[in-house]
DNA sequence: CAGGCTGGTGAATGATTATTCACCAGTAAG
DNA sequence: CTTACTGGTGAATAATCATTCACCAGCCTG
């Protein structure tokens, strides 16, 4: 049981019923034989940004892996920045993806056309930064 | 100090700040000099369609009521249906935003181009559901 | 192999949010 | 004037969610 496979599970789980409360969701997986607790699906929730509506969780907005054509092309660490590059036009949506993950190593960020500089504290926390954005879009 | 009024300052305020729980907008609203408990909060946040990211409290979708030219021309209920005009291609727009309400009388919305079916249980619950609509788009 | 780092997880618990219940003011109907 | 209904609110409390702490497995590096 992988996480990538659970949290697969949960997008579609939540795109078929209505689910209200973490713990419904955890029943709903355990019938489809996913064993998680509540503390882990709220981390899973966190991490694929869902939003909980009184129509029960939903996705905030699209994935910023959607399949094939990443929209991320490059990331390099330079001092306390990161520096992110996208396809062209596709700077904003990144830099809003990762305002709203609300990453305590965040500074603040700034989108241009192509290229999106994150702010961070010093150099290690940009470092942890470029992490967390490669996981969010592999 | 109306509703309305309460409600407004709050969409004002989650665009000027991160607000991350019920009590710290308690609180910056209080300095606005507009008292309210995190009861009434929580219901307001509900009833404007917020929704809580790592990122602070978000508007989910675009109001219903966006100034002068309302998406609601028209409601009628017949029987157990509420029967919605909106301009055209605008139904579809409209039944969204009356799914997620997460209303108990709502079995279910067909939207059309510029008509929308509720279904609920029976003509009291479609006229409940009418004033409900009607006080949401202003 | 030992030590350190990272990612993933659950149990317990703290923090936050939603609901229930009661109340009151306004207003329409008899 | 009374009665009934509606909308709005807060206090108390129930329900839900997030964090902390601890642990373990995998994987480098020396």
């Amino acid at each position: 049981m992988t996480k990538v496979f659970r949290q697969a599970q949960i997008l579609k789980t939540i795109r078929k019923q209505r689910i209200l409360t973490q713990d419904e969701l955890a029943r709903s997986l355990r019938d489809q034989g996913i064993e998680a607790t509540q503390v882990t699906l709220s981390r899973d929730i966190r991490d694929l940004g869902l939003v909980k509506t009184a129509a029960g969780y939903q996705l905030l907005n699209a994935p910023l892996a959607p399949g094939r054509g990443s929209l991320l092309l490059d990331a390099r660490v330079a001092q306390n920045l990161l520096v992110l590059k996208t396809p062209a036009a596709h700077a904003g949506q990144m830099a809003r993806a990762i305002d709203e993950q609300g990453w305590a190593e965040v500074v603040g960020t700034v989108a241009g056309d192509d290229t999106v500089l994150v702010v961070t504290g010093d150099s290690r926390q940009a470092e942890r930064v470029k992490r967390k954005v490669l996981a969010l879009v592999g």
